[in-house]
DNA sequence: CTGAAAGCGCTTACAG
DNA sequence: CTGAAAGCGCTTACAG
């Protein structure tokens, strides 16, 4: 910058404020710019930063705990270029069960100032004090660990969809659904309001393929077997080709549903009835609170409206015949 | 930082040394640890680069002409996971044809004055210049424009992989053999050496399902068709549909090979064969590289051995009988 | 081992 | 409109 000043023939606030849009006479102007052009300047935003109280970086932790989706890539791609849009950069970190812990990334992010948190699957932290003392704005996307519930929260909004799921189904004939919850997450369906009429069951197994073949095969044998199972992926499409293996006929045996939809779901041998969400509308859902965020607007939990729709395949079909009694 | 040097009843200096390992007494290093703790402080790593000639921050820039093939995120996970590791946080973009350009992409990780740069799917940027007179290394990944020769690049080594692929399409009678490319990408089949006894041609088509659908019954209706397409995802999997709803035949009139494997192709009505490439060791090599160049030493071009395999499926097969003449 | 002081590259009152 | 100067939060010779 000293460099552009002398080069320019002026003071370097004359070539901060010239370079900022503050008011400089014309000239100052032209020579300010030509000198930058030719020396070939770039602003450092360390120095900035230390001035002024933004650094224009946020942060992005996501939290998966067993399987990444890998469709969020889109999310991230349009809520990162929304970001960027505005003049941001964006910090990603994904964490995963090995690798730096969560509270030590948060920590690193606050280290370098972040002016906001994009929190996907947020859980608690010690580091969230932190951040809330920091007076730095953290959104929780996608899901928010009861424990968090003071975070502003953005998600989708699934009710609508499951309902559709659940009405279908139960036109064909299921009374008995049942969800398939691997470790320790949250089975989904507790989150929507039940339907009248039908029993819902929790199946819960370990990481592993194993695991779910071995769930699968009490399911064949069980007595009162539900007659429709809903699964997240990867364990949504590794039932239909556990089912195979095992015998278990898809619809005929045991209708399924996958939580998430897939982008070649219609193309499987058995095509995946999934609940299919919108995530550029999550992403812009996600972008504009933290946006509101940033300007210092309140910012409460957001459902994004239609955002996910049942779409029904060939992996759902009437319920099979119970034995009498 | 000064509140920290109160309450520890020393200077900054010192609580710089101390937190940083530099010799210290015992006792001021257990106060000034104690005091920190108590202040919750949280170092600004913005000043400290200012001193420093590092960031610790490092640019990831992925560069999606088309479509992005989303089992990508597990290469970034390894790598950022890898990076974090070793101290740095990753600020990554994903860029399209909407969204800020490259060029002023590229600028604003310098201003964010980035200790380094991965670079996905090089092409050439003015603002690349300005990395290399900083001295800043750039890292090209997955694939490198000729123009970016200068470049360090790490790749996987489809070479075998795409070797095997056509030697077992030949043995299956295949002489014929086509790739489509899509827009103004660059045929990957040029990359590698060319079996022989075989033809190649091109099949160059535009974004969009019609001109698909378009060239597939240019196909059937050219007196000679290739017997065997390779393409790229998502153009692999629309071929399939396509097919199916022309009357095409896969494998019987039409062999098909995805040049990029998915997740759940072996799920597929007709599973795809496909070249599947071992991500975690593509983001391993890429760490590694960036570490080397990090700590000064001399990257040159990588190619991850044993990195690619072809699978076949049930998607190639004998080639069909050619008409007469 | 310790601390006063200079300086990293900016921005911003402030005085002219 | 302009520029000298202070200051953002650190680190690092340097002198003690």
């Amino acid at each position: 910058m000293h460099a552009v000043a002398e080069l320019a023939g002026c003071s370097t606030a004359t070539v901060s404020k010239a370079l900022n849009g503050l008011p400089v006479s014309a000239e100052n102007l032209r020579r300010v710019y030509a000198a930058a052009e030719q020396l070939g300047y770039v602003p450092n935003l360390a120095a900035r930063s230390m001035r002024q109280e933004k650094t224009m970086t946020l942060g992005m932790v996501v939290n998966f705990e067993g399987h990444p989706r890998s469709e969020l890539l889109y999310t991230f791609q349009d809520l990162i270029a929304n970001m960027e849009s505005a003049g941001y950069s964006v910090l990603l970190s994904i964490v995963r069960n090995e690798g730096l812990d969560l509270d030590t990334l948060l920590q690193r992010f606050l280290a370098h100032r972040v002016d906001g948190l994009f929190y996907w699957q947020a859980r608690p932290s010690n580091a969230l004090a932190w951040y809330e003392r920091s007076n730095i704005p953290v959104i929780a996307v996608g899901f928010r660990d009861p424990e968090c519930a003071q975070l502003p929260f953005v998600t989708l909004d699934g009710a609508p969809a499951f309902a559709a799921a659940c009405r279908d189904l139960k036109a064909l004939g299921h009374r008995d659904f049942a969800e398939i919850v691997v470790d320790r997450a949250d089975p989904l369906y507790k989150l929507y309001p039940r339907m009248r009429g039908v029993r819902w069951r929790e199946i819960r197994i370990g990481h592993g393929e194993q695991d779910l073949r071995n769930a699968v095969e009490k399911l064949l044998t069980g007595g009162a077997a539900p007659t429709v199972v809903f699964a997240a992926p990867p364990t949504s499409t590794q039932l239909l080709s556990i089912a195979g293996e095992l015998g278990l006929a898809v619809p005929g045996d045991l209708s399924v549903v996958s939580y998430f939809d897939l982008e070649d779901a219609g193309l499987f041998r058995t095509p995946l009835s999934a609940i299919r969400t919108d995530y550029d509308k999550l992403g812009d859902a996600v972008a504009t609170a933290m946006l509101d965020a940033l300007s210092g607007r309140q910012v409460g939990d957001v459902m994004v409206p239609d955002s996910a729709h049942f779409v029904p395949r060939a992996s759902t079909g009437p319920a099979r015949a119970r034995p009498a009694g």
